[in-house]
DNA sequence: TGCTATCCGGATCAGTGGTCCATATATTCG
DNA sequence: CGAATATATGGACCACTGATCCGGATAGCA
């Protein structure tokens, strides 16, 4: 790539960082480009779709979100991991307004640009729901798809204005079904039949 | 309203159905005129604005999903009562895709055409949540505007097609966390939970 | 029949994401 | 250093969106 394409790249990244953060990622990538004083279809060419720039844009979050799950599985137990993992995570989303709908969009379509970031994610958070179902501290009868599904809920809720005011209430709500259910039915040792049918 | 308006009327607004059924609330407004044959301008004229449309679809269903709730509050035990008109409520709000993101952000500002609908349901599911809490059925710590942030939020789950194949289990897991927060009372059999099926 | 208040819808506007291509420029080679 | 070439650029354009305007058609009535 061309020294000056990949100027022009960065700093078109760094605006449509503070464009999404102002505006939420509908922003019209119009505007970004003027803010970057670059045509549109310049930007369109770096980044070929909405998704491809939100990917570029938050590539290191995903990873350091990934990296943060590592980390809390060595250092936090069990049910402390998981908990704080997935709040950090509705926390982080909820930063990037609209995000959610992309994400939740995206883990479905192997097209997405956004696809693979999004299935490592699912993929870190399920590990920690798994150890945390091991130890016994989360109910069995969720999976990885189902944390995943949790988490952007509860994202989208943080990016409603209206409904916002209550999301952190709503997140202790579920979060403790999430674990009181793991209690409840006991170890995993009787059978590990789905304690509520599906 | 002279006879031959009232009767473009009637029509857009039945064609403007069958279209949201097949497309979602977003669907293009110049596309149901077109289906409707007539010009985009009489849409708008009649329904200023796609809340306006949505509210003049959704108008008699409100009222029946109102209704509904009084009935409950009669005929059923407060827990099921609340479960039944809860799952209710979001089947019904899946069937116009999309339809929950206007809602949610309706019931904030009062100038939306759906505002004064969504206020109505939110009342009276406070009033069914009060029962339940009364009767010492559900958790104390939540009020009717967290329910309906539960409904919308359960109700978006089911909008997304890569998240809805959980939205079932996830509405138990959610129903669950309501009505078992109320009163740890009672082991609670080990097998069959009777918290959140109806 | 004619008259008027009402309704209708094509034309138009500013906005969107997206594509094309003549132009400008960075880079490389002689 | 100058010329050739490969590459990046952005204005012009497209189809689409919701929205508005206004000349003309029409219903309802006398």
């Amino acid at each position: 790539m061309r020294a000056d394409a990949r100027k022009n790249r960065d700093h078109v990244l760094a605006v449509a960082g503070s464009a999404i953060a102002e505006q939420g990622v509908e922003v019209s990538l119009r505007d970004i480009a003027r803010r970057a004083d670059v045509g549109l279809a310049t930007l369109l060419r770096h980044f070929p779709t909405r998704e491809a720039l939100l990917d570029a844009l938050l590539r290191a979050e995903f990873d350091e979100m990934t990296a943060k799950a590592g980390e809390l599985e060595e250092s936090a137990s069990p049910e402390d991991a998981l908990v704080l993992w997935v709040r950090d995570c509705v926390a982080w989303t909820t930063e990037y307004r609209g995000a959610t709908v992309l994400m939740a969009a995206a883990i479905k379509d192997p097209d997405s640009a956004l696809h693979a970031s999004c299935v490592t994610l699912r993929a870190a958070g399920a590990r920690l729901l798994h150890r945390a179902q091991e130890a016994g501290v989360a109910r069995h009868d969720i999976d990885g798809d189902d944390l995943f599904a949790l988490i952007a809920m509860l994202a989208w809720l943080g990016d409603q204005p209206a409904l916002a005011p209550r999301a952190g209430r709503l997140f202790d709500v579920v979060a403790g079904a999430v674990l009181e259910g793991a209690a409840r039915v006991g170890p995993a040792a009787s059978g590990g039949s789905g304690a509520g049918r599906g």
